[in-house]
DNA sequence: TGTTTATATAATGATAATTTTATTTAATAA
DNA sequence: TTATTAAATAAAATTATCATTATATAAACA
């Protein structure tokens, strides 16, 4: 897993804007101009969130003449979804990015808080 | 459902320091103190953190004497993925927080996109 | 060809989130 | 009691996100 990867795309579904468009993409694929019409708001506030949302791979866009639609890539919620699972499941040794982390952690239960926390033992 | 909790929960997972916390307290409970030596980061900055954590659910903090550990809220990641999963399973028009853009694309479907997209027909 | 339509992108301004620094509260220890 | 430790909160500075306005590109149509 990789954090980047799911911070990404946490932030790209923690805008209220990006979730209505995400629902609406739900009933069926829309154009641009249709979402533009069904929640009233500018078209490019609608291309905006709509490239955050391609750029964490939460949809795709397909282009048919001028005009182009966008498709909701529920796979990849699922992915998502699936990779924190995983994350939280895994030991912290097995984390690369938690390389350093892990290390001063075995410290500190090593040597029973020896270098912050001066006061009091270990959780009750 | 409610999108504005859905969006309070995305948002405090979608910050790195704040992924890192969450997997640390899947660990085990921690004090801040210990957050502090593990991750190498401020006082003031992890405290800043939990408290958005807190506020959108994801931990829960305990009072130890002078001290605070904090511990993970599990359930509430399900609650959130659930709720998800249920927006997009949910009819458009079951949900109150679209009533509006629920009105306007039953007219677009029916007016044959009489409002915008005067161009080309109806999606491919 | 010139005009309208659909969309993307860039630039600017406004708002919000994050980090740092400083201060406060409360508990423990000397 | 005074000093130290743990943690929260507040204020200030920095940075990121979002919305608006303006501009660009390309397809369709007259």
């Amino acid at each position: 897993m990789n954090i980047n990867r799911l911070v990404k795309t946490f932030k790209a579904l923690g805008e209220p804007t990006r979730l209505k468009i995400l629902k609406l993409l739900s009933v069926r694929p829309m154009y641009v101009c249709e979402l533009e019409g069904i929640l009233q708001i500018s078209q490019p506030r609608i291309s905006q969130h709509l490239r955050v949302m391609r750029e964490a791979g939460l949809v795709k866009e397909k282009k048919d003449a001028q005009r182009t639609f966008y498709l909701l890539q529920m796979e990849f919620l699922d992915e998502t979804f699936n990779s924190l699972i995983d994350t939280f499941q895994k030991d912290l040794e097995d984390l690369a990015e938690f390389k350093e982390e892990y290390a001063r952690l075995k410290q500190l239960d090593s040597d029973c808080n020896v270098v912050l926390c001066k006061q009091g033992g270990p959780l009750p």
